[in-house]
DNA sequence: AATGGCCCCAACCGCCGTTTC
DNA sequence: AGAAACGGCGGTTGGGGCCAT
């Protein structure tokens, strides 16, 4: 057993010695998002060989995922967001991908590294007078908030969804995750948040793509395939679902 | 201008659960 | 049924930028 560990280990030495690393550049990005467009955000290692992409599948997934995805925001967090954060954050302890479904266009990497380099801090210096949220409620308010909160919360989940987050099946956890990408625009919307010089380049990158004749054909295939699952109107009841939730509990902290 | 310290965040790592073959 | 491949998660690291001295 541990040979074979060995082996695997050795094999996967081997095949890194060819891969890239450290940042990314613009080319890789731009050869990224044409072959997640075309291929779509699944099949890493297979994406990352067709692409001729000198990245290993693992790294071409979090590229995408936490910084190429057009649906992601950009720019600082609204006090909206910080709020929730902290929130969760109280309810959840470091649950950064189960706080960031509840954030559509955060990723759990930017909340994660938002958590410690704004919060942490302030959190382990017991300093919670130095965070006033957009209505003016002390560390103190928020923390007496957060108790309610968490009351509020879990009736919701269990009531509304009729099981426990800890048991869902990897299959719901897919749905959460298609439901943030079609989320992100509504949020987005709601936010204000305009697009950035760098997504607008992105939706280039995408459009040009879309274009291009030779490319068609691929992009047929696979739209007729991914259609077969029906996967927009599932994606889209789960997130309104949701934002209804998450409005509730919005309102009954900040009320 | 040089330098040291700190902050921020993209990227990596290791582990583990799930899916595919 | 079991092994291999894949994908997701939380923790950690390293480099670039900023600022004070």
């Amino acid at each position: 057993m541990i040979a074979k560990k060995n082996k695997k280990r050795k094999m996967d030495c081997k095949k890194e010695e060819t891969l890239r690393r450290g940042p990314w550049l613009e080319e890789e990005d731009e050869r990224l998002v044409k072959f997640v467009t075309l291929l779509g955000e699944r099949r890493w290692d297979s994406l990352a060989r067709v692409s001729g992409l000198k990245r290993s599948g693992k790294s071409c997934r979090l590229r995408w995922m936490n910084y190429l995805n057009p649906s992601l925001k950009r720019g600082p967090m609204s006090q909206e967001e910080e709020m929730v954060i902290f929130q969760l954050h109280a309810l959840w302890g470091n649950k950064w991908s189960k706080i960031a479904r509840r954030l559509p266009g955060r990723t759990d990497n930017e909340i994660k590294n938002y958590w410690r380099t704004h919060f942490r801090k302030k959190v382990e210096a017991q300093n919670y007078d130095k965070i006033i949220d957009w209505r003016g409620n002390t560390g103190e308010d928020l923390w007496r908030k957060y108790k309610e909160a968490e009351i509020t919360w879990t009736r919701t989940e269990t009531q509304e969804h009729g099981f426990d987050e800890t048991v869902k099946t990897s299959k719901h956890r897919n749905m959460e995750s298609g439901k943030e990408t079609n989320g992100g625009i509504c949020e987005r919307e709601r936010f204000g948040v305009m697009s950035s010089p760098y997504e607008n380049r992105i939706s280039d990158w995408i459009s040009e793509i879309s274009t291009d004749q030779s490319d068609a054909k691929l992009l047929e295939d696979h739209s007729s395939s991914s259609s077969e699952n029906n996967i927009n109107i599932n994606v889209g009841s789960w997130w309104f679902q949701e934002t209804r939730d998450f409005e509730e509990f919005s309102c009954s902290l900040w009320s």
